[in-house]
RNA sequence: GGUCCUGUGGUGCAGUUUGGAGUGCACGCCGCCCUGUCAAGGCGGAGGCCGCGGGUUCAAAUCCCGUCAGGACCGCCA
C-alpha cells in the first residue's frame, strides 16, 4: 500500500492510529537529535518528525526540500508548548518509524513557498514546479469548480454537448486565423477555429434545440493581460428562443460558478444597461460598476456657453473626483496628458473649493464661465469641497470614452474586490463605416437587427440596434452572443449592406446559408471566456494565472520552447518552402 | 508596427541619478555543531559574462547606440 492518508487531512482524532504517507518535503527543520519535516501534497503539509538515532532514520540528515517521502509512523498528539495553529494540522505530528527516499530533487531554481514573487518566465520554464506553489495549486482547482459548475448547470438546463472540429476551414473575416497545412492536399491549409460559430448553428439546423461546449477557441492576435492565443469559452446556442431566454441560460451558469467558489453568494439577477446608456453613463461598453463616478451630462449648463471648446460640440461631460481637489498641479497635468493620449482635443480640470459665498470652482478657464454655469456645474456634479472635476467635450461617443477611461484610471477598485455582473444590451449593428464607405459589422454578420429599427437598415444602417448582448464582470468583458439571423432574404440584406456580394457570401459561407434553406429554427446563443471568469474569481488579474501551461506575450512557451523550426522532411512532406527571413 | 517598464551569484532586491576595485542585504546551496522547531538557530564556506554586442572614456553594472528576453499598454482581437 503506498499511501493511507493525505498529509493535509491528518487531525487530532488521527492520534494513536499509525498512518502511511507520501508527499514533497516542503521544509526541513534538522536540530541534530531530532528533525521536523513539513511533508506537502495537494491536500497541505503535516509535521513528520524523525529521530534520526532510530534504526534507518539517519536518512533524515540526508533528505533536502522537494524531495519525495513516504513516510509510516503514528500519529500523536505534538507536545504541549509546540502546536502551531497557523498549521490546520498543527495539534499533531507524525512519529516516523520508516522513511522511504521515493525521489531525490536537485534544489529547485526558485523557493517554492508563496511569499517570494519568483520572474514570470523563470516560473514558466520550470512550470511543473510553479504548479506545486500553493497559488497555482488554488487557481487551477478554482478553475476546474467552474467548469465542473457550469457543465452542471448547462445540463441541468437540458443542453446537450457537442464537440466541434479543431480543423476547419479558414474565413477571412475576424480575428487572424491560425493555419494548419494539409499533407494530402498540399497547398492547402485548415484553419483552427476561432470559435464554434458556424457549427453551432448548424447544429440547430440538425434538431439538437440546445447546444454547448466548453470550447477551445484560437486567434493569432497579440497577447495580452487577459488574451492568450488559445482560450475556453462556455459556448451556447439555443433553437426556438429569444434574447431573454439566453441571458436566462447564461444568467443560471454564471450563478451557479459563483455559488460553486464562493458559497452562499447569490449574485441575483444580473442587471442590465443599452450601450447607449453605457456610453453615456460610464464611458464604455463594458462597465464597472463597482463604483460610481459616472459621467454626467453637462450639456444644458453649457448651452449657451461663451466658453470656445464647448461651442458647437456633440456632448460636454463631466465626471467628480472624490476628494482629489488637492492633487498637485503635475498629476493634474498627467491627467490632460492622458486625456490628449486617448483622442481628446484637451481636458478642463476644476477644484472645488468651499467659499464664503458657498461652493465654487478653482480653475484656469474659469475666466470664461459665467457665474450660472459654475454654479449649475456644481450641481449637476453634485460636486462638494475638496473633490476634483474634470469636463471633456467633442463627438459624444469619443468624449465618454475618454471620460470613462480616466474614470477607470481614478476609481477603479483592486480586482479582488466585489463581483459586479452586468448585461449589456441593444449594442448598435455596425460600428462605423469603412474605408469603403459599407458599414461594419459590430458582432458578426449573423446578427439579427432589432425588429422595431429593420425599415431603417438600408436608410439609416449606423442608427440599427442589433439583437446582441455583453457580458461584462468587474469591466472585463466576459463574453458576447445575439439572435441569429435565420430568414435567407434577412440576411441577404445584411451582406449587400456589408458589401458583400451573393457570389462572395455563397463562397465564404455557402454551406451556412444552404443549411438555412432547409428550415432553420429560429435561433440565438452566446459565448463567454472561462479563463477570465476564473481569473477574477480567483483575484489574478492576468489569465495566465489560471492557466497551466500558458504562452508568454510573445506567444513562446518557454518550457517547450515553442514555437520551433521543423525538419526540412516535414516541410517537403507539406509542400512548403520557408521564405528566408526579411531583410 | 509603436510607446513605456524591467534585466546585477541559484532566488528576491539595493547599487545606475552624480562613471572610480563585483560593494551590500535577505533567502537558498555546501560543511560542521545542535533534541522541539515550524521562514528553526549558531559558526564557517562556495558561488558573478552586472542579458548580449558595439561605442564614449585613463576607467562603464552605471553614460550613448543597437539587440535579445520578460512584462504593461496602443494598434490588432467579426
Amino acid at each position: 500500500m503506498m499511501r493511507t492518508h493525505r498529509p493535509g487531512e491528518m487531525r487530532a482524532d488521527h492520534v494513536d492510529s499509525t498512518v502511511v504517507v507520501c508527499g514533497w518535503v516542503a521544509n526541513r527543520r534538522d536540530h541534530g537529535g531530532v528533525i521536523c519535516i513539513d511533508l506537502r501534497d495537494a491536500t497541505g503539509s503535516v509535521q513528520v518528525v524523525i529521530d534520526p538515532a532510530q534504526p534507518g532514520l539517519d536518512v533524515g540528515h540526508r533528505v533536502r526540500t522537494e524531495w519525495v517521502l513516504r513516510v509510516e509512523g503514528p500519529v500523536r498528539l505534538r507536545p504541549t508548548g509546540t502546536e502551531n495553529a497557523d498549521m490546520p494540522t498543527g495539534l499533531i505530528e507524525i512519529g516516523a518509524t520508516a522513511v522511504d527516499v521515493l525521489s531525490e530533487s536537485e534544489p529547485v531554481p526558485f523557493p517554492l513557498d508563496d511569499r517570494t514573487d519568483v520572474d514570470e518566465s523563470l516560473r514558466l520554464r520550470h512550470r511543473y514546479l510553479d504548479l506545486r506553489r500553493v497559488p497555482m495549486q488554488r487557481n487551477l482547482r478554482l478553475r476546474a469548480e467552474v467548469n465542473l459548475a457550469l457543465r452542471n448547470s448547462m445540463a441541468a438546463q437540458g443542453f446537450c454537448e457537442i464537440e466541434t472540429p479543431m480543423l476547419i476551414a479558414s474565413t477571412p473575416e475576424g480575428a487572424r486565423d491560425f493555419v494548419v497545412p494539409s499533407r494530402l492536399k498540399p497547398g492547402n491549409f485548415y484553419a483552427l477555429p476561432q470559435s464554434p460559430q458556424l457549427f453551432k448553428q448548424l447544429l440547430m439546423v440538425g434538431g439538437f434545440d440546445r447546444y454547448f461546449q466548453i470550447a477551445r477557441c484560437l486567434r493569432d492576435e497579440d497577447l495580452r493581460a487577459d488574451r492568450q492565443f488559445e482560450f475556453m469559452q462556455l459556448d451556447l446556442e439555443m433553437s426556438f428562443a429569444d434574447q431573454d431566454d439566453v441571458l436566462a441560460a447564461v444568467t443560471h451558469a454564471v450563478q451557479a460558478a459563483t455559488a460553486a467558489v464562493r458559497p452562499g453568494v447569490d449574485i441575483g439577477e444580473v442587471p442590465r444597461i443599452t450601450w447607449h446608456d453605457a456610453i453615456d453613463r460610464y464611458g464604455s461598453d463594458k462597465p464597472d460598476i463597482r463604483f460610481g463616478m459616472e459621467l454626467v451630462d453637462l450639456g444644458e449648463v453649457f448651452a449657451a456657453t461663451n466658453f470656445r471648446a464647448f461651442q458647437g460640440v456633440g456632448a460636454v461631460k463631466g465626471i467628480c473626483v472624490r476628494g482629489e481637489g488637492g492633487a498637485s498641479r503635475s498629476k493634474v497635468d498627467g491627467l490632460v496628458d492622458r486625456a490628449k493620449q486617448l483622442g481628446a482635443a484637451g481636458l478642463v480640470w476644476m477644484r472645488v473649493r468651499a467659499t464664503d459665498a458657498g461652493v465654487d470652482v478653482e480653475s484656469p478657464v474659469t475666466k470664461f464661465l459665467s457665474d450660472a454655469e459654475r454654479s449649475g456645474l456644481i450641481a449637476a456634479l453634485d460636486a462638494a469641497p475638496g473633490d476634483l472635476v474634470l469636463i471633456a467635450a467633442g463627438e459624444r461617443v469619443p468624449t465618454c470614452q475618454v471620460l470613462g477611461q480616466l474614470r477607470l484610471d481614478l476609481g477603479r477598485p483592486p480586482v479582488t474586490e466585489g463581483l459586479a455582473f452586468l448585461w449589456v444590451v441593444d449594442f448598435p449593428l455596425f460600428e462605423g463605416l469603412g474605408d469603403d464607405g459599407a458599414p461594419i459589422s459590430a458582432h458578426h454578420p449573423f446578427t439579427m437587427p432589432h425588429p422595431d429599427d429593420l425599415d431603417r437598415l438600408e436608410s439609416d444602417p449606423l442608427s440599427v440596434r442589433s439583437q446582441a448582448y455583453d457580458l461584462v464582470l468587474n469591466g472585463w468583458e466576459l463574453g458576447s452572443g445575439s439572435v441569429r439571423i435565420h430568414r435567407p432574404d434577412v440576411q441577404q440584406r445584411i451582406f449587400s449592406l456589408l458589401g458583400i456580394t451573393p457570389e462572395a457570401a455563397q463562397g465564404k459561407f455557402g454551406f451556412l446559408l444552404d443549411a438555412f434553406k432547409y428550415g432553420a429554427p429560429p435561433h440565438a446563443g452566446f459565448a463567454f471566456g472561462t479563463d477570465r471568469i476564473v481569473a477574477i474569481f480567483a483575484g489574478e488579474e492576468n489569465i495566465r494565472e489560471v492557466i497551466a501551461f500558458p504562452k508568454t506575450q510573445s506567444g513562446a512557451d518557454p518550457l517547450t520552447n515553442a514555437p520551433s523550426a521543423i525538419d526540412e522532411r516535414q516541410l517537403t512532406e507539406l509542400g512548403l518552402r520557408v521564405l528566408p527571413p526579411k531583410a
